[in-house]
DNA sequence: CGCTCACATTCGCCAAGGCGAATATAACAC
DNA sequence: GTGTTATATTCGCCTTGGCGAATGTGAGCG
């Protein structure tokens, strides 16, 4: 529950879908565990500010994230509450069709599989279900 | 189209959705079309708040005006693009179905259908729909 | 015309939040 | 310990937008 106790947060809901970036993140993470440089990569943004519309995100319950050694992946957090779950994924499929969106995964997908990855990249852990399609 | 010449503007959408006070308006229009008396009555918010926030979600897109005599009516404007009318209708099936939402429904119900209304709307056009299932 | 009613807009103030720049932290290597 | 890498947070500045209070506007009435 959120801190009003209501089952999900509407209007925090709301507020963290209000931004390009944070739109643009959930799109690159999809259904998949997606690492932080990835995110600065591909959007051509400062790290800076990747990460704290990724903390926006966290805050707002949408995003979780898990620590691999120097590396944090975010996967998606689907809400508990029916309707808010619907309504995300209503989300997710509306930005799946976006043309900058698709932009997005298809340069995540580039980055992802470049027999030489930019040197920033260069040992970073792949998205699991792009690396796994590689072949 | 917005101004961006995108079908429709999420960021715009969700900015327009990210506020108490335009989602709780959003559920007392429904599927009807609403005086302004009636939102600045049933929720107790001054009129020049309610009409800055009936402007935002005009912006927005999201609602349409109709002017009748001194009276304005407000009704929903549902997106042309297809994936945003679907959120746009989980968006109020989720307000359906919230507290304090079902409590702003009531109040409206209770308000147009009251013998002797508030001094303020005597005379005031009430809802279509409610009007009806007065009876 | 003036007056009133219903609503819209403007103004001044304040908090939220977006940004780049700088700094802090956490994990690993040595 | 030092140093480097990956990520997070803080700081100062600026814009957006929420609010109450005041004012503006458009329609009807006499």
């Amino acid at each position: 529950m959120g801190k009003t106790g209501k089952a999900f947060d509407m209007e925090r809901l709301f507020k963290a879908l209000a931004d390009r970036t944070r739109l643009r993140l959930l799109n690159l993470i999809g259904g998949d565990e997606v690492c932080v440089c990835f995110f600065v990569e591909v959007l051509g943004e400062s790290q800076p500010k990747i990460s704290r519309h990724l903390a926006y995100l966290r805050r707002a319950g949408v995003v979780a994230a898990r620590r691999e050694g120097k590396w944090m992946h975010y996967r998606i957090s689907v809400p508990a509450d029916a309707h808010a779950a619907r309504l995300f994924a209503e989300v997710r499929a509306w930005l799946a069709e976006d043309v900058e969106m698709r932009r997005d995964r298809e340069r995540l997908v580039k980055v992802c599989c470049a027999v030489s990855p930019p040197v920033q990249l260069q040992g970073a852990p792949r998205p699991a279900s792009i690396a796994t399609a590689r072949g």
